[in-house]
DNA sequence: CGTCGTCTTGATCTTTCTCAACCTGTGTGG
DNA sequence: CCACACAGGTTGAGAAAGATCAAGACGACG
């Protein structure tokens, strides 16, 4: 499988954070780091939103509730190295989603008060923030339904995705809930397009080996044969 | 229905951005108002993103190409007063959605090099627009696919949350898009809760008459009725 | 080596998509 | 002023996709 490896920011005069506080130059970064393990949470959707979070290594999973049952919640992005998680610390008190830490990860800290501040005392502060926000932002796509192609064409798509951007070792359940669909499914969707050859799938990795059949499946196009 | 009408932004200085320029002490405003009738598009996904618009008034649904065939687009959001659209511009090259109008609207445009001179110049300019990038990406919740409720509970859950956000009033096919069903599907749950007496509808206007069992609907539970 | 969590496979049933015809309000031209 | 056409919306019957439930396989780990 093609692999681009996401960003990662080692040490802080590589990161756009580090960058923006002027870490080379000597200048205090208000941003932490705190390691975590996979599996950890990192915050909670409705608990007070004190601190914006920086990743600086591996993924993180934001979850909502659905407003169904209470354990309902569903898995709606992936964040990876370079993106902000719980901006709304900014605008609202509440975390609006739960992030949780799917590889070991490391991310930078800080208060709410120390960004505002931190935002105040450096020009390039708050361009660095809105970058982060913005590029997050257009990295994810729009979940996509039922209506917007089958599962083996989702699932296509997203496997050629995730060729550029690294995606792999996530949990299928965690797969399956991007995609809209459920692991069952997600499982015989890979079923399906392991038989015709185009992916090789194990339980744990995928690979792709068809690339152009690949992306005619997630046009929507049958083979014939 | 209960209808809370989304912040409308008539005068500048009513305006976050007018107010963070300071029009209101003279300050200058690289935001120039542009009116648009209803289904006027503002911009296309793919083009040079040279401009970033703040809706003042109305509506404007955001689409993205799916991949697969060329006419296939997925309306995926809605962007009311407020919120700044093509932000992208910031950061890239090209904008990533499609935005049109779905009602008379009064945009504000500025060039992204108006943009980044304002935020340069003035302070609270860069924390204006950070609050509305995050503002609007706060209020869209993720969509909803099949795995999530089937399409009663998601229409049930969408006519609460619009009760308390004036989403009324959009074409139905824009509606089942942002649900992830088709205008049929749509069609027939709103049919299926109007044969219940929970909500009325009309051709152009949808009413909630019973607010709780509509929630019970949006949770999933089955009134064994 | 046995247990546990995660993933896969299978059979069945529900949902929703599909395709088609039919409304209904709006705007047009005669 | 009325007939007409059109777009958006509704309804219906059938087919296909995915959800559900249940059981089994695999790999990790103690």
């Amino acid at each position: 499988m093609v692999r681009r490896l996401a960003e990662s920011v080692n040490g802080c005069t590589s990161c756009r954070l580090g960058i923006a506080a002027g870490v080379a130059a000597g200048g205090r970064c208000p941003w932490v780091d705190m390691p975590r393990p996979a599996g950890a949470c990192l915050y909670v959707a409705g608990e007070p939103a004190e601190r914006v979070l920086f990743v600086k290594r591996g993924a993180v999973t934001l979850s909502r509730e659905s407003g169904r049952g209470r354990d309902d919640e569903v898995t709606w992005a992936v964040r990876r190295s370079g993106s902000l998680l719980g901006v709304e610390a900014l605008v609202r008190d509440s975390y609006l989603d739960t992030a949780r830490a799917v590889t070991d990860v490391v991310v930078c800290v800080a208060s709410r008060a120390d960004v505002d501040a931190w935002m105040r005392s450096r020009e390039q502060a708050g361009r660095a923030i809105l970058e982060c926000v913005v590029l997050a932002h257009c990295a994810d796509a729009p979940r996509r339904s039922s209506s917007e192609g089958n599962a083996e064409e989702r699932v296509a798509s997203w496997l050629l995705e995730q060729a550029s951007d690294g995606s792999a070792g996530l949990p299928r359940t965690v797969v399956a809930a991007l995609l809209g669909m459920l692991p069952e499914t997600l499982s015989r969707a890979l079923a399906s397009l392991a038989a015709r050859r185009l992916i090789a799938v194990s339980r744990k990795h995928v690979e792709v080996l068809d690339v152009e059949a690949l992306e005619q499946v997630a046009a929507g196009e049958r083979p014939k044969a």
